[in-house]
DNA sequence: ATAATATATGAATATATGTTCATACATTTA
DNA sequence: TAAATGTATGAACATATATTCATATATTAT
């Protein structure tokens, strides 16, 4: 494994990336997301939220590249963008639920 | 794979604990970390930060369990507190290096 | 006990972030 | 084209967060 220390710029990116998963209301869309693809109506009913508020967090969620998204008709479908995801909420339950 | 969405209280946890490597002096910190033990003035000098900047965040580390510590007469030595904590680092760095 | 060394903590300040309101943009239907 | 539907965006506000300064606490050495 190499144990050197990133540079300024992919530390900074790697920081935006992982603080990108440290709000409840994203780890709610992100859950949801794990089951299936859905458009931003569903994810609002479902998590009752805000339509623009989870507008916000998924421009977010795109940016970071959390999720891909695809237009159909008048909606927009989001999914998880890839493995890495997943994988990364697996491993923070699993460290949450460790005894302490 | 389980698939349902964790309950308030767990989401809240884990929201903290994966916000926690948000922020690049934090990571710069648990990047040296992962090479081996240090203490407190070592990690300063190492990264060129303040004692009183790297002991408040290793405040949060501590309490986030990203790191354990051990005393040794006047000095405190930190690590990391499991694998948990290598796995979330490497599957960061593999998200943000591949091309967009 | 006093001084020296190592680390931690509280308050203050500047900056970042999440949600809401108002509104814009895009696509489809009438 | 106008209305309806679905989504996105900008500004504003309240709250959270990172760093610094001043100082406290703990351990060792004199």
């Amino acid at each position: 494994m190499n144990k050197t220390i990133p540079v300024d710029e992919e530390l900074i990116d790697l920081a935006e990336f992982l603080r990108t998963f440290g709000d409840p209301t994203r780890l709610r869309i992100l859950f949801l997301l794990r089951r299936r693809e859905l458009g931003v109506q569903a994810i609002s009913d479902e998590l009752s939220l805000q339509q623009t508020t989870v507008s916000h967090q998924l421009k977010l969620l795109r940016h970071l590249r959390l999720v891909r998204y695809r237009k159909e008709g008048r909606g927009v479908f989001y999914r998880l963008n890839d493995d890495h995801i997943e994988q990364i909420l697996e491993i923070g339950m699993q460290h949450i639920q460790e005894q302490v």
